[in-house]
DNA sequence: TTTTAATGTTAACACTGTCAACTTCAATAT
DNA sequence: ATATTGAAGTTGACAGTGTTAACATTAAAA
């Protein structure tokens, strides 16, 4: 039942949730805020009372996504609360398998113009870097895993630790969210040979 | 000297030329066609006799871009021939460097919706992905390195380290040129750490 | 020399983000 | 209880966008 009043309610979470789901159904350059506004039955200029412009729309959404991308990667973390070595290559496959299965998080999150702005903003409140941000997440899995195993990799620091495993899923997401790489078969157990190969750890 | 007669000469050429620079200047989204024109002092609409529609011009330039991107590989891999091993870090370095100096081709070739609709582009053109496509460099890269040392990574396929070797390479750039990650220092050093870290190689 | 097709132009359309000015209405202050 | 105010909605307008249709120019082909 549609709520007739002049007033909304709760535009703001409506405008976040559609345009979520907006942003998936047809990409991120199809999405326009007049269509989340009409979508949410609104005038086209209703957005503008809950953000300044379409930018912070798009930011508070890449917020929520964010979160649940972050929670998939703490999720895989705290089912092997005593195994450091486990946590980071879970944690890998996870963060893998949550954008290939969500290639629009992905686009919306790393590869849009938006991710220069988020940068921006991140910079201005830098409370939310600190909390529950992916890159906290894995720079502590990092450093839990270093400190088990000190013997890891000796030549390369934590600095460079970082660099290679973040960078080695971060790629192998887009490759294969963007269909970069022609893939046949089952791309997980791929996955999860190249990630827990031992060459790479330890 | 301005051209002042009617029909311009080679405009096509001029308006990859000018839109590759407008792309870096100021960035993909802000890119339009009507300033394209514009800045060959031409009408809005004259690129139409060249282009069918935006995409495909920024597909021309993407192209170009992919050209040099390509070369540039290339070039890595042409100094070392007969070290196999050497091309393959050698041009993994050379991918990353490129595209952190150079981050503007980074989201035109990789990160940009334009990439969607090339890999569309590349299957209706499948002549074009067979020569000088920095995929087909990497692939034959990797195809030496396994032929020259076959004991190599014996866990890992082709496709696999193919996927682990470029995967690395592609994140590890795109976190440095989207400032993804905080770095202090020389990253070349680190990159180099990196990719020929022995426990990846070999 | 005539024709024609390639290459340019102008005018218009729908769509976009955004601003200014106005309206409604719930909550507060008197 | 009533007046006021400010938050949250509206309409209308503007400049900028991609794109199409209709027309103009001119180099090359017939």
């Amino acid at each position: 039942m549609p709520n007739k009043s002049y007033h909304h309610g709760d535009l703001k979470a409506e405008l976040i949730r559609t345009g979520l789901k907006l942003l998936d159904q047809e990409g991120y350059e199809a999405f326009s805020l007049r269509k989340v506004a009409k979508a949410c039955n609104v005038s086209q200029t209703a957005p503008y009372r809950h953000f300044k412009n379409k930018d912070e729309l798009i930011i508070a959404i890449a917020m929520e996504a964010m979160g649940a991308f972050n929670e998939c990667l703490q999720k895989a973390v705290d089912q092997h609360p005593d195994n450091p070595k486990k946590q980071l290559t879970e944690m890998g496959i996870a963060y893998i398998h949550f954008f290939v299965e969500n290639p629009e998080y992905l686009r919306l999150l790393f590869l849009s113009d938006m991710r220069y702005k988020m940068n921006e903003y991140f910079c201005a409140h830098p409370e939310y870097f600190q909390n529950d941000h992916p890159f906290q997440t894995f720079f502590q899995t990092i450093e839990r895993y270093k400190a088990a195993v000190p013997s890891s990799n000796q030549s390369l620091g934590k600095a460079e630790l970082m660099l290679f495993s973040w960078g080695l899923v971060h790629g192998i997401s887009i490759l294969i969210a963007n269909k970069e790489i022609p893939l046949e078969g089952d791309y997980l157990s791929m996955v999860r040979k190249i990630v827990e190969s031992e060459k790479f750890l330890d």
